[in-house]
RNA sequence: GAGAUAUUAGCUCAGUUGGUUUAGAGCGCUUGCUUGACAGGCAAGAGGUCACAGGUUCAAAUCCUGUAUAUCUCACCA
């Protein structure tokens, strides 16, 4: 058979996805097995695949590739989310270049351009995620704008509007002036920057000389000012209380009044309150009945409220009003100052606290059963360590506000009566009825009925998602959402537990009852290898596709899992790619190896391969009892390196180096069969790593015979015999003691050698396999030492292998040395250990017969050492 | 400002309820190899007072306290 020397990966893989899919493979329907669900948690449709998506990829792929091969019905959900922010900046961008402005057009057009542009561009993403090879369903690929999703998120807006969660209400919230709509707490990042502090003058009305100077961040707020707020028993202000001052260049009179919320020892100990765009301040205006004047316009730009600057930019206007303050001798100082300043997760633009009428859900009742179900592991985190992120959180959550001021989303189902009064329904048609019975006397015509302009927020159908998916809103009853939910793992970044994960758990408990998911599994955030974030702006995220091109699917995939424990970030490095392309080059190399042998029917089994054949499969059985382990705990980096060193360790130095016949000569048919099963299992084992190179390795193995390894029978672990393992261990030692010695004294491997040992032997040895490895010409028993020789020593196990005359006495004198020194400092460890009372008399019996094992073997060695020492005079 | 988690070899990480021949892995590094599957390979080797300082214990990488550093979460300090 010709098959190449370099395994070449891109051929392969398209050929083998579009095999399953032709198959259905990745399709599921309810039937009798165990379901074992995920759904995916929906990439932006606006988003183009970064590292982060693989990484959740591809471990989603591993966890649903493996049930599938353990028996269950394996269904993962594809899809993808709306993203209103995201997705109304592309289309508004796109009418721009079209020469169209979003205020031009009705809602009905704009929504027409909008789907035009989600069909012609979003989901670029899903196409991008096949090349990973993932294996979700594509049949039940859903988006949260689909009919069955958007009529659940209008039901659940109605009913938990009907039992007194949602309502409206004028408050400071989160403007994103970019995006122009309210975003919720959740979506505002905090971040440090450098900054200044402000130190402004404001005069006392009816003085000439007296002022009360103020500290300010945000000069430019000034303009809406309407009081300045001193501690109530600060000493330095006493006099002022009761009086007005003269906020600067607006020349408005304000009060001055008095307040605990003031901290004495920051700035100057005096706040200038700017109702209308500070969440503090909004407070303290209620408090104190302070007139709110609104200076800024939805964009971020001054309006004539201002008074000055009219149309500027807020930060262009911080930059403006210095001169002004200047010039009028209102400006103090100016101190560098680092504080936190919040910003849009989705713009990226400074956030501006805002007056507005939003709408909110009350979150506390929901709240309740979403904690207790994650407190007592009824949903598992791993790693276990965000339970205390989510408790806090969702022990505190606030009101969830969630409207937004656009156009691309879930419409809210709320109309407006012309006598102001609101009603909330399904349909239009609903809402007239309803406004109808509760208002007889208005005659409303449905004409007559408004509905709200504002969407909801993205978040509010994503939290729906595993019911929705199944259609469980709508139907609660039908086959599929008593089939697939709960499902069985969520994989998702940390980043999202409040957006998401925690919001999931409530919807879950809320409308079904019941949890939506048994496992979260937190992958790490993707850094690069000095530890940043990876981003655009930055520029150090390696593009996945380009990756993919380099080192293969199969590569990239082991490169990103070989580093990510589960919730510890991971230091992305390609190094780990390339680790993971060689490795698929070993497998390949492996198989050229075994489909290369010729059979003879007649040979019957070596001794030193039979050996080798049973060695294999108690060591095989022992690594897939590991990796279960390691499966169970969600440690799946761990179980992709027991498969690798099974396959590179175990496999190809071990087991194929012992079977391999001498060149040119034929393989007796059982050894053949070993090695062909051996490897078909390793890559079933593998599979769900590396899912294309082991489907190709698989058929060059099988052909036809043994069908898809996608749909095989994954191994289960058989009992082994552990002494197998054991002797096999001792006798790999005796190699590479001999394979040392080989390379010290520089004897080429051809130069067969003679082992001689002491009768005296304790552990037994796999002689034959010796022999083979290190080209013995054989293996004796001497009761004498031989002369001439060089030697080791295992353990109690002293090995003899004569070999010229040219024994350097001095030189095997210093080693000699130096392994009794090192045995003395053992020894003398131990014996301290057991020369103390207390611990022979507290530490348990076992413990104490350990070290009392040490003792003996470390005296009989360094005994048989001194012997040897003697010898050498 | 409060809390959480971490700190083990050059790098990335394991190390289970304290005890298993004076700490393990992968990569990298050093040395030697045209070894008839693979140089994307083979063989051998070097490399760590487990962040620091105390304490508990017969026994500490492991438990406790403090310090330092890092990351994350929360918080209204202009």
């Amino acid at each position: 058979m010709e098959i190449s020397s370099r395994y070449n990966p891109s051929q392969i893989e398209e050929k083998w996805y579009s095999y399953w899919m032709e198959k259905s493979y990745f399709h599921s329907e309810p039937d009798e097995r165990k379901p074992f669900t995920i759904v995916i948690p929906p990439p932006n449709v606006t988003g183009v695949l970064h590292m982060g998506h693989i990484l959740n990829n591809t471990i989603q792929d591993i966890l649903i590739r493996r049930a599938r091969m353990q028996g269950y019905n394996a269904c993962w959900v594809p899809g993808t989310d709306h993203a209103s922010i995201a997705t109304e900046a592309k289309v508004v961008h796109m009418l721009k270049e079209k020469g169209i402005s979003k205020k031009d057009i009705s809602r009905e057009e704009f929504m027409h351009y909008a789907w035009q542009w989600k069909e012609k561009h979003g989901g670029i993403i899903l196409q991008q995620l096949k090349r990973l090879g993932i294996s979700c369903d594509w049949d039940r690929l859903s988006f949260t704008m689909d009919e069955a999703l958007s009529e659940s998120v209008t039901a659940v807006f109605v009913d938990l509007y009907r039992k007194g969660y949602i309502y409206r209400g004028i408050r400071m919230v989160n403007w994103d002036p970019k995006a122009l709509t309210a975003v919720s707490d959740e979506e505002v990042i905090y971040k440090e920057v450098q900054s200044h502090l402000y130190y402004l003058r404001y005069r006392v009305e009816g003085s000439e000389q007296d002022y009360i100077s103020i500290a300010t961040t945000r000069p430019e707020t000034l303009l809406g000012d309407t009081a300045v707020c001193v501690h109530p028993d600060d000493p330095r202000y006493q006099h002022f209380l009761g009086r007005r001052v003269i906020v600067p260049l607006v020349n408005r009179s304000v009060p001055v009044i008095a307040d605990t919320y003031v901290d004495r020892d920051f700035g100057t100990g005096a706040l200038k309150i700017t109702p209308a765009h500070d969440i503090n301040d909004y407070q303290l205006g209620i408090k104190y009945k302070l007139e709110s004047i609104n200076i800024f316009n939805d964009d971020g730009t001054l309006n004539e409220f201002a008074g000055l600057l009219v149309g500027m930019d807020r930060f262009e206007a911080r930059k403006a009003i210095l001169p002004l303050l200047e010039e009028a001798q209102l400006l103090i100082k100016v101190e560098n100052y680092v504080h936190k300043v919040g910003y849009s997760e989705r713009t990226q633009e400074v956030i501006e606290p805002k007056l507005s009428r939003q709408w909110f859900c009350d979150m506390a009742a929901l709240a309740r059963p979403a904690l207790e179900v994650v407190m007592n592991d009824e949903v598992r985190f791993f790693p276990d360590k965000f339970k205390n992120t989510y408790a806090h959180w969702v022990e505190n959550v606030k009101d969830w506000c969630i409207s937004r001021q656009l156009w691309w989303g879930h419409r809210i189902p709320a109309y407006y009566l012309p006598n102001q009064e609101v009603v909330v329904a399904a349909s239009q048609e609903e809402a007239y009825h309803l406004a109808r019975e509760r208002f007889p006397e208005l005659d409303i015509r449905i004409s007559d009925l408004q509905q709200e302009e504002d969407v909801l927020d993205t978040w509010f159908s994503s939290w729906l998602w595993p019911i929705t998916v199944f259609d469980g809103m709508r139907y609660p009853d039908n086959d599929d959402i008593r089939y697939y939910y709960p499902t069985s793992v969520l994989i998702t970044a940390p980043d999202i537990i409040f957006f998401w994960v925690a919001r999931m758990i409530m919807a879950g408990m809320e409308w079904r009852g019941e949890i939506p998911f048994r496992d979260v599994y937190f992958t790490g955030m993707v850094r690069d290898h000095l530890g940043r974030k990876m981003s655009k702006s930055l520029g150090n995220s390696p593009d996945p596709i380009a990756l993919m091109d380099t080192y293969g699917t199969d590569g990239i995939r082991m490169g990103m899992l070989l580093s990510a424990p589960a919730g510890n970030d991971l230091m992305f490095d390609e190094s780990l790619c390339e680790q993971g392309r060689n490795f698929n080059n070993k497998i390949w190399n492996a198989l050229r190896l075994i489909k290369g042998w010729k059979v003879d029917d007649k040979l019957s089994i070596p001794a030193h391969a039979n050996i080798a054949v049973e060695w294999f499969d108690a060591r095989f059985n022992q690594v897939l009892a590991e990796i279960d382990d390691a499966f169970q705990k969600y440690r799946l980096s761990d179980a992709l390196m027991s498969v690798y060193k099974l396959i590179w360790d175990d496999f190809c130095a071990c087991f194929l180096e012992i079977v391999k016949p001498p060149y040119q000569q034929a393989v007796d048919a059982v050894t053949y069969q070993a090695a062909c099963t051996n490897l078909g299992r390793l890559m079933q084992v593998l599979h769900p790593f590396m899912p294309f190179i082991t489907e190709e390795v698989w058929h060059l193995l099988y052909g036809e015979e043994k069908g898809d390894i996608i749909v095989s029978s994954m191994p289960q672990v058989l009992t082994f015999d552990a002494s197998i393992i054991e002797t096999f261990v001792f006798s790999m030692e005796v190699v590479e003691q001999i394979r040392r010695i080989r390379t010290e004294k520089n004897i080429a491997q051809k130069h067969s050698l003679e082992l001689y040992l002491s009768p005296r032997q304790q552990q037994a040895m796999f002689e034959e396999v010796v022999i083979k490895l290190c080209n013995l010409s054989k293996i004796q028993r001497v009761d004498t030492k031989p002369t001439a020789t060089l030697s080791f020593m295992l353990h109690t196990q002293e090995f003899f292998i004569p070999f010229g005359e040219t024994l350097d006495v001095e030189e095997e004198k210093r080693k000699l040395q130096e392994e009794m020194q090192y045995l003395e400092g053992f020894l003398d460890k131990v014996e301290k250990k057991l020369s103390n009372q207390a611990f022979v008399e507290n530490a348990p019996e076992k413990v104490v017969e350990i070290e009392r094992k040490k003792q003996n073997d470390a005296r009989q060695k360094l005994s048989l050492l001194q012997q040897k020492w003697q010898d050498l005079d």
